[in-house]
DNA sequence: CGGCTCCTTGAGGTTAATCAATCCTGGTGG
DNA sequence: CCACCAGGATTGATTAACCTCAAGGAGCCG
């Protein structure tokens, strides 16, 4: 079984190529070439030429920008089955740059060789399509959020972590308490995540927790959140 | 000569529908409705079921979102040629509101009829992706820039401005001095999209003008950019 | 038991929002 | 022609949020 075999595996696996055929799944997989990076590696940088975009397996990285007075504004993080670096395709540079947080497996795309299927494929067009506006809609309310207060940030933060986690693949042993949720990445690149740095991070979560809102057990990545209704309200600004 | 006619003319002329042969651009303008509307009209407001999405043909809009506080959150302007709420085309509603800010002309395409085009049309969802893709760059900039002290945020602004008003259209009267920008919308309009508020605008141009940096004419919304490498540096945090 | 790295806590300073006048400027009517 | 009015724009005083810098834990691995 050639390489491209489990690739076509990872392929189908993802909703931007849900919907397409054998045959177009293994044409996919003839341009896609696996990559595999340990955590903290530069994937691109901002300004560099563009080399195609990449369907994240494996693993978790962020999109980020370099701030001109050395502080970095974190634009997203990606994690199994997304898709990054799409606008790529019609723009000759990286307009921000990218790094894994974790051993990552990725599948890049060659701009040229994708815009050829991309012609050939409507189907495929109307995938990328959505994935962008959702990515837009995204973008958006990341917009709209960072003009709201540290802790309306932070318990939307919250609120959506625990939407998410609330049907989880659950191929995994613990069951996801409702009121349970684990922090994805450290403290620091959550500050980054949220527009804001470590310190006032650290004293928001205390806020929270002495306002009974949330609770940390031992594991300071697990975060119980005891009043989904103050979240709320905290979300409001 | 139909209405379809002077509709198909706008549409020739706009980047999204280049590329279209006639056939093309027929089918596009049997299926867009014109709109016309006065100033500070809203189009649509986020959570709106959505109906479709717009081409300006003439006049300036704004994307917004209502924050919890009473704030509201600019998220773009658009112009003459731009396309907006295209995300649309994949979500059951509105992700933000929208609304007029002068006399408008628009047109309107309906989700379901533009969806069907664009499964016929390859290089119409092409064309859509593109668009899309500097709209992702767009508010990638934008994020970051919110991240950055509002002198910067400004500085970038002129900058932006200046860099467009250089290459115009030059259909005008104004052989468009150098270092001259007009601010397309009031300062208030400004304030709201820089992601601060009108007091903090004033008193930030106060401070460039008293740097040297830019001169502000009788008009208010002239601007003379006196030292563009100054404006360089504010814009680097 | 160092020596990491990450997180937290503390003191102090800066930025920018808020609240509240005041000032223009253009339009209106006396 | 000028007084007046309404809106936006500016300015001022004050407050609050949050960043900066810096020092202490706390866990972890050699």
């Amino acid at each position: 079984m050639p390489v491209s075999h489990q690739t076509a595996d990872a392929l189908r696996a993802t909703p931007l190529f849900s919907r397409l055929d054998e045959r177009q799944l293994l044409a996919l997989a003839a341009i896609a070439s696996p990559v595999t990076l340990p955590a903290r590696s530069s994937i691109f940088m901002q300004g560099d030429r563009s080399s195609g975009f990449y369907l994240l397996v494996e693993g978790r990285i962020k999109i980020y920008k370099l701030l001109p007075n050395g502080r970095t504004a974190t634009i997203r993080h990606a994690g199994p089955g997304d898709v990054f670096a799409e606008a790529t395709l019609f723009q000759d540079t990286y307009a921000a740059s990218s790094e894994t947080m974790s051993d990552c497996r990725l599948l890049r795309f060659g701009t040229h060789e994708f815009l050829d299927l991309l012609r050939a494929e409507p189907q495929l067009a109307i995938n990328l399509l959505a994935a962008m506006a959702e990515l837009l809609v995204f973008l958006t309310r990341r917009v709209e959020e960072l003009l709201l207060p540290v802790p309306a940030r932070l318990a939307r933060y919250l609120l959506r972590l625990a939407a998410e986690q609330l049907v989880p693949p659950s191929d995994e042993s613990e069951p996801a308490s409702p009121g349970i949720v684990r922090l994805p990445t450290s403290k620091r690149e959550l500050a980054a995540r949220l527009g804001t740095i470590p310190a006032t991070l650290s004293r928001t979560f205390d806020r929270f927790k002495r306002a009974g809102v949330i609770r940390m057990s031992g594991d300071h990545e697990l975060i119980e959140i005891l009043d989904f209704g103050k979240l709320q309200r905290l979300a409001q600004e």
